[in-house]
Order: C-alpha cells, then sequence, then structure tokens
DNA sequence: GCAATCGTCAACCAGATGGTTGAATAAGCT
DNA sequence: AGCTTATTCAACCATCTGGTTGACGATTGC
C-alpha cells in the first residue's frame, strides 16, 4: 500500500530516531542501553525501535531476554538514491557527517542526561 | 526548537509530496497546474506546497496571480550528508533515479488521472 | 521457588496530519 | 464594472503520532 520511502522517511524524521541510529553506529546495543541516555520512557523508546526495525532500518535479535538492535544502513540506500536524483551532491563526506552527530548530541536530547 | 531535519525528512516522507518534488524538476510551475494531476483537492495541493516550502524544499513567488513554484534541491543536502555517513552509497546514479520516478508515476498517483 | 530484570502490550491522551467543503481575497479579461 | 481564474483561509473531520502509566510474559540468577 504505502511506498517503502514513505517509511523510511517517515522514521527518520524524529530527532530521537535519528539519535537512536547514531548510537547503532558505533556498536549493536540492547534496548535498555538505547533508552539510558534519553529522558522519556522506556516504552517509548521500544515503540521508536519498532519503527525503525518497520523501515528496515535495523534489525532486532532476541539473545535470551535481552534484545539486540542492530544498524541496517542498506535501507537508506533507496533513499539516498532517490535524493541525489535531485541535485549534484558531493560525494560522501565524512567530516561533514561527524559534524552533524555532534551538533545532534548537543541539541537533540533533553537537557538532561546529555551523555560525555 | 525542532531539528531542520525533522522538517525536511517529513515533508519527504509523503508520496504526493515526493510526486510534486519530482514534477518541479522538470520546470517551475503554478500551483493550478501541480494539482492537475493529483485527484486531491487543489487546497490539499496548497497545503502540500507549504510543506514543501516551510521545509525549503521548494520556493514560491507570486508573479500576477499566478504562485510560481520551483525545486530548491539545496535544502536536500544536508538530509543527503546525514544519511551518506551511514554506509558508503554508490555514488550519483541517475538511472536508479529515473527508474524511481517512474515507478512513482506508476504507483503512486491515485488511479484516476494518471498522466501518459 | 522467588525476586529482579528485559521488553512489550493495552489503554489512554494531546497534538499533528491530510483530507474535505465553502467562503474569501486577489488579479486578470472583456 | 462584472465575470472568471488563481489561490488561500477557516472550520471541520478521521486518523496517525509520540508520549504516558500500569500490568504482563519471559528470562535470568540466587
Amino acid at each position: 500500500m504505502t511506498h517503502p520511502l514513505d517509511t523510511t522517511f517517515a522514521a527518520l524524521a524524529d530527532p530521537t530516531r535519528r539519535m537512536i541510529l547514531s548510537m547503532l553506529l558505533e556498536d549493536d546495543m540492547a534496548v535498555t542501553d538505547v533508552a539510558a541516555p534519553f529522558s522519556t520512557s522506556l516504552a517509548a523508546i521500544s515503540k521508536h525501535l519498532q519503527v525503525l526495525a518497520d523501515a528496515g532500518l535495523i534489525s532486532q535479535e532476541k539473545r535470551g531476554r535481552v534484545k539486540w538492535c542492530k544498524l541496517e544502513p542498506d535501507a537508506l540506500r533507496a533513499a539516498s538514491v532517490w535524493m541525489q536524483g535531485f541535485g549534484q551532491f558531493e560525494p560522501v563526506d565524512l567530516d561533514a557527517f561527524e559534524r552533524f552527530l555532534a551538533s545532534d548530541l548537543a541539541n537533540d536530547l533533553d537537557d538532561t542526561d546529555v551523555p560525555a
């Protein structure tokens, strides 16, 4: 029914979810650990993770009683191709990306519990 | 308050709005002409255009009684940089983009009034 | 067995979103 | 001036979203 890009972009439209993706860039994480830096409830984060999983941006594997979340960057490829069609964007610029992550850490989290 | 990427991705999450952007790739258009291929009301399209303008994805200039809509692909650059940070995506692939547009034309519009 | 931990489910709430219709504003045409 | 075209505004509606809280099933460890 709905186009895959709908769910991809909708998932990316939330700062909490983008932050989660950034966190998962470093390593796989359990749900509780993903939720730790946020001031919202665990249930809310669990829902965010479900949205990300539905969009294919992460995968979740339950081992024992902990559910591990893993980044699945392939799901971004279609969206990336779509966007790049609109302009001759510069090739991968990891420095710009790092700057984004830094500013996300500074701005997106609630002013409590911001990790150092 | 809200991160610029929030509005960018949210604007891109709607198939009607993505279609509008694709249409504006070819040329600037008046609001009425943008609305023509869709089965939704003109007012709805006008709102969509406002969302796109708020996200900076298009600009609107009123000349006489018609308001011209112009694609502003620069607004996609920040989002593109963000996404590319998550993987080594292939460089600009215009063929893949054309395929996307073709499938959008086939799938996204309501089954009425699909332009040939 | 029993308590603690991990995570989801269910019900609920406030606010945003996408759509409609009809009236209103603005600019051109004759 | 008066009709027509272009676009938005206002009110309304149904649905989605992101959040909460409390109960619940499942797993682990003592």
